[in-house]
DNA sequence: ATATGGCCCTGGTTGC
DNA sequence: TGCAACCAGGGCCATA
């Protein structure tokens, strides 16, 4: 399940990979698709438009977009990447739980659940493929609306101060706050776990009983937790692969989601599983408290 | 206002 | 072996 390492992973890849190039056909597969944006509108405007950069907010793919050109012509006449200027628009893309973003040659298999291919200049595809639909897709102009923000403030930047204001007074379990986008962007159900595990805070406690201390450990460990598995790409539980199609490596690095009954990295004792707001939830009963 | 629980959707796993 | 039930959970919405 993509979230903040994985996300920042695949855009990073993405943005190496089509930064600068034009878009010359849109093709949106899937009309069940829950769509922001009618997909003929947002198919209408991709084409002709150049990638100036492509970056991640929260778990927010950000495809920042020049203003419209001839897609036949510029294909000849623009060498790749001397396009500048503002963005006119972006096109956001979620990936949801099973969403991938792939930036293949036009000519290779096209995958099931295939719902967004984007020709580009150079003959390679951009390609949004998203089996259980739970990505979304939405189309932004920035003549008419603000560029996206994500409602929740972003875990690698928020200091001491407004992250312990965040959990201020709230009764929810920490861990229902840590997933809360509105709150936190970025974090989901892994990184929730394993940094509550690296702060030694069991996930049922509640969000406005913790000390100071232990929120400023908590907002240590997230950072920490999250640079670590930007560092190795990302977790690769269930199919998720970067723009390339390689996976990431911080699964292998994880102290307690998914390790139910087996030891504790630390002291031993067998990792436990309980629901936390309806999700499946990982810890150490000896080294969280 | 905050908090909770159901729903969507498919593929992989489990259980009979 | 085969098939059905079940589980995974991000975000959104209705409800308390």
């Amino acid at each position: 399940m993509p979230e903040l390492p994985e996300v920042e992973t695949i855009a990073r890849g993405v943005n190496e990979r089509v930064r600068g190039e034009r878009i010359v056909a849109a093709w949106f597969g899937s009309h069940r698709e829950p769509f922001k944006t009618p997909p003929a509108e947002q198919a209408e405007q991709l084409e002709g438009r150049v990638l100036l950069a492509i970056h991640r907010t929260g778990k927010h793919i950000v495809c920042e977009l020049g203003p419209k050109g001839d897609a036949s012509f510029a294909a000849s006449t623009q060498p790749r990447g001397v396009e500048s200027g503002l963005p006119e628009a972006q096109w956001i893309v979620h990936l949801g739980m099973t969403g991938r973003l792939l930036v293949t040659d036009a000519g290779n298999p096209v995958a099931a659940h295939t719902h967004v291919r984007l020709t580009l200049v150079s003959g390679r595809e951009l390609r949004f493929v998203d089996p259980r639909r739970f990505g979304r897709l939405e189309w932004r102009d920035l003549r008419r609306a603000a560029p996206f923000r994500a409602a929740g403030r972003e875990p690698l930047e928020i200091d001491a101060e407004a992250f312990a204001a965040l959990f201020r007074e709230r009764k929810l379990a920490v861990k229902a706050a840590l997933l809360n986008q509105s709150l936190l962007t970025g974090v989901g159900n892994i990184y929730a776990d394993e940094s509550l595990f690296r702060a030694g805070i069991r996930p049922r406690r509640g969000a406005g009983r913790l000390s100071r201390a232990e929120l400023e450990r908590l907002r240590q460990a997230l950072v920490e937790v999250l640079e670590h598995a930007i560092r190795l790409g990302g977790s690769s539980v269930s199919d998720y692969v970067d723009a390339d199609g390689v996976k990431g490596f911080f699964q292998l690095q994880h102290c307690v989601y998914q390790r139910t009954g087996q030891p504790c990295r630390r002291c031993g004792t067998a990792i436990r599983r309980l629901l936390v707001g309806g999700r499946g939830t990982h810890y150490c009963p000896h080294c969280q408290h």
